[in-house]
DNA sequence: TTGAGTTATGTGGCTAGACAACAAATACTG
DNA sequence: CAGTATTTGTTGTCTAGCCACATAACTCAA
């Protein structure tokens, strides 16, 4: 193995020292996603999938498009991968019949086995947090980020 | 304009209840990552190429390789997006002379004029961070970040 | 020197995600 | 009521990113 792993590790891009919270916001964001994708995929699950799940977990027999408008994908995305889900034999769709554009997802018994799976996956993560930063530490830097994710998606909408 | 908007913003999985902190880094990753797509776009970037860039920046007439290790890319997405960058006439590519399998990567004339513009996104998103935290709150959130982002590396790690 | 093992890179195939174009059904409006 | 506009969903095409496999070149040891 290579020893000098730490010193690549913390050889930063000079671009990014000025900003360092930017940095460190973008590498625990990678980080992250590398994590979550992770244990999903012990599920057999992909990375978004388990976003279109929990919502359906929450209130079953959603239209489409009322998924999609939660969870802040787009449409052809959720389209594209709900299909693979009911390939997959996680979820079913049926027409609605009200409106016959409409498509109705359900949770099949297969979908609905994941959940209590999915809820261990989160609890580690917040446990994993939690106690590398302390209950103390926690809640100030829960609030930060609630802030921080409130300015960052207002500048984002603004500048659309 | 909908005016439930914030409803449904607010409207998160009950899974994810039991650990805000979780759904908070899951949430400003999301948005982060949108934001900072968002921008790459007006310099015709698409994600993970700056990446590329900011190290050929600090070191040019890089191995490919060399710079795969210190993004931490997989190597065939490297491949991938350093050709499509030298399409696009950001980088060039030449084989080493002394090492036969290995590609030289170097900045062209186009590629290092997006220096600055990058830098200055980079200036725009700390500036919106601080000033949202404030340079107090900064400080602390930052040294938890750099806390978390570690245990989860090391956690993600040891899984695999 | 020859042959096995390692390394550097590329390619095929899968996923997510975005945008654009489109069809079908519904809603609205003159 | 007829025509237009909006909504819902799908598909095509681009990007990133991963794994698995293949190839060429280098390294090292017998």
């Amino acid at each position: 193995m290579p020893e000098d792993l730490s010193r690549l590790l913390t050889d930063k891009p000079s671009l990014l020292r000025p900003a360092p919270l930017t940095l460190s916001l973008l590498a625990l964001s990678r980080t992250l996603h590398g994590l979550v994708a992770e244990q999903l995929l012990t599920l057999d699950l992909y990375p978004g999938q388990e976003l279109i799940l929990m919502r359906l977990f929450d209130r079953d027999d959603q239209i489409q498009t009322t998924l999609q408008q939660s969870i802040g994908l787009d449409h052809s995305t959720l389209s594209r991968s709900i299909r693979r889900m009911e390939d997959a034999g996680l979820v079913s769709r049926r027409p609605d019949e009200r409106d016959k554009r409409a498509m109705i997802v359900s949770l099949t018994p297969a979908g609905r086995t994941l959940q209590p799976r999915l809820a261990e996956i989160w609890e580690q993560l917040e446990a994993l947090t939690v106690s590398t930063l302390g209950q103390d530490g926690e809640d100030g830097l829960l609030a930060a980020l609630e802030t921080l994710e409130r300015a960052l998606a207002k500048a984002r909408r603004k500048s659309s």
